[in-house]
DNA sequence: CATGAATGAGAGTTCATTCAT
DNA sequence: GATGAATGAACTCTCATTCAT
């Protein structure tokens, strides 16, 4: 596959996110990313097999380029405890754009492939995301920023927290204040000044 | 509509339940109800025009019966922690029940009818939930088993927390011991003994 | 599956015969048939999931409706060599129809169907016809119409011979005197005034 | 076209004759054989327009290899007999090797392609080896080996039974004991000691 | 000569939905 | 009320064939 086909893959595969966050996962058929890339029935074949796969790919892409997000938002001089307002901040907005995220592509993605292997790519970021949580936590105890007697517990606990919202938001609906709300509590509760 | 008819309504949302936990909600087909129920395709439309309506019914259904869930587990001298833990044991099971229960079909079908809509089903049930929490914890700080600045914030982190849960074990998959420490630190979190 | 369902199925089933007969096996789709039945391609799959199956129900109607065709030529005083005639003419009108036979189809059926099973259909008429005229020859012996050594030999070479032929006639092609010339050849190997 | 694209050419076909071998005539695909040779789509075209044209070219190829291997088995001091025994030999393992054969393959494409025709090559193979046979039995005539009163017949007689047991050979399976039994039945027909 | 990306026709299959009985 | 045959739209997937490079 030469570079052309590298590219074209590349214009396929963010096509076809805009189609996922549109319609979700299950509800995109193949013949919906053809149309959507304006390429023929069969070119589509030449680069994927299924919508599955090319969801997959997608992710991949996705988790590629949003690796560095945490990382961006350290700067040199950041405490703890801004960088943990602005993780949460970032969260809040991912969560509020729900008719522009993947999310509830991803969730029915993940309903019906492969849900509870070592090897899911959810899992692995729920983990990592957990860890770093963590450290941050307790570099903040260490700075006198937080007050937390189980770091790693409060560390899952937020996560619990953030993946339950998420899933609110596509669900039952949820509002600006709702989340604002919920990331004051979780502050409080690690004695952090807001 | 006569009583029998009534009957083989219900007869018929029974049997559809079973298939939406089977296969959630939108892999679930006419053919899949009207085969399962073993009535003719025609005899299904006499009742129901679409899965959607279906699962709605049956979602009804499920809430008139299990509204009294928690009250069943108000026995006269429990006190607030016992109910507490009662309850939270439940969802647990609730949880791990994984292959059981409509939970993803919920997720599914609230995917793609209006959630966010305040007449939505699953909103009111997280509401109630919360109210019910709150007036929980507030006894036990009555009594002076929990310790609590902010019952209704809490309350609601502990609606999220197991919101979160149980999108995690559709998704990523979530043990036993995940969920028992989660449990822990929530009601550690209301200084609680456990 | 009610009486007018039974009718259609047959009507499909000799709609299809026509289309094996006028495109082999192979060559045929489900598309076809649809077309030549004139109904719904969902129609089709009510009654039938592949052309395989379609042909093999073909095969077992003809087998049902030809079966008789040996016992029909027996008249209360034919001899054994006028029925043996009467067998071979009208294999040779069969061999020469050959743009209306199932011959072809059947042939292009088995290079990929099961070939060798003992249950192969195709060979349970083979046998039996080698049985039958196995038994013809020996009347004929004793009634001193045949003279024969080995009467099942003959009845098998005759047999591989019109095989010979019927696939000759599909591929190089055949004339009439051509088979006259084979007939003539097995009978008067038998010894029998022709 | 140059030296090398003759090589091309003839390393295509012999490629395609292998496919052939495996699938059939019908089965086999532009891009079986593409993919068999490991070169490029276009650049099959560039030597061949269709399958059936590769199939009939694979077939002259066939013909010019195995003109020879009745002349190879015929030696100085050979008999009549020895011959033809040699000959059906080699029938006999072809048809027994029935995984490994154009035969089936020969088949389909003569079922769709110009069967009848004059020029058919099946044919003139045919015809050929009526003629050599005839020959042979004449010869054998005149050593006093075999017994015969029409040559002619015997032969076509005898290309018919083969032909018969490489149909079925192909549809209804047949064995090496039957087909030794056909043998022996021909042999034993031309009064020779076997 | 050779490549392989691209196209589009066409086959298979499944279902929601209707309707005569 | 109930049945289930029938329809047709929609999807998936595969190839023969072309064409720019």
């Amino acid at each position: 596959m030469g570079e052309k086909s590298i590219q074209k893959r590349r214009y396929i595969l963010e096509t076809a996110r805009r189609v996922f966050v549109e319609k979700g996962f299950k509800r995109v058929t193949m013949k919906d990313i053809v149309e959507a890339c304006e390429i023929s029935r069969g070119g589509l074949y030449l680069y994927f097999d299924s919508t599955s796969q090319i969801f997959l790919e997608v992710l991949k892409l996705e988790s590629e380029e949003t690796d560095d997000v945490f990382s961006d938002s350290i700067t040199e001089d950041a405490t703890a405890a801004d960088i943990l307002i602005l993780f949460l901040q970032e969260q809040k907005k991912e969560l509020l754009r729900k008719e522009d995220t993947l999310t509830q592509a991803i969730y029915e993605f993940y309903f019906e492939n492969q849900p509870g292997r070592k090897d899911n790519l959810l899992r692995r970021q729920f983990d990592s995301a957990v860890k770093i949580i963590e450290r941050l936590i307790e570099n903040g105890v260490d700075n006198g920023e937080f007050y937390c007697e189980d770091c790693q517990g409060t560390a899952r606990n937020i996560m619990f927290v953030l993946e339950g919202l998420k899933i609110s938001a596509q669900t039952i609906g949820i509002t600006a204040d709702a989340v604002d709300r919920e990331i004051a509590y979780i502050l409080r509760s690690l004695d952090a000044e807001i």
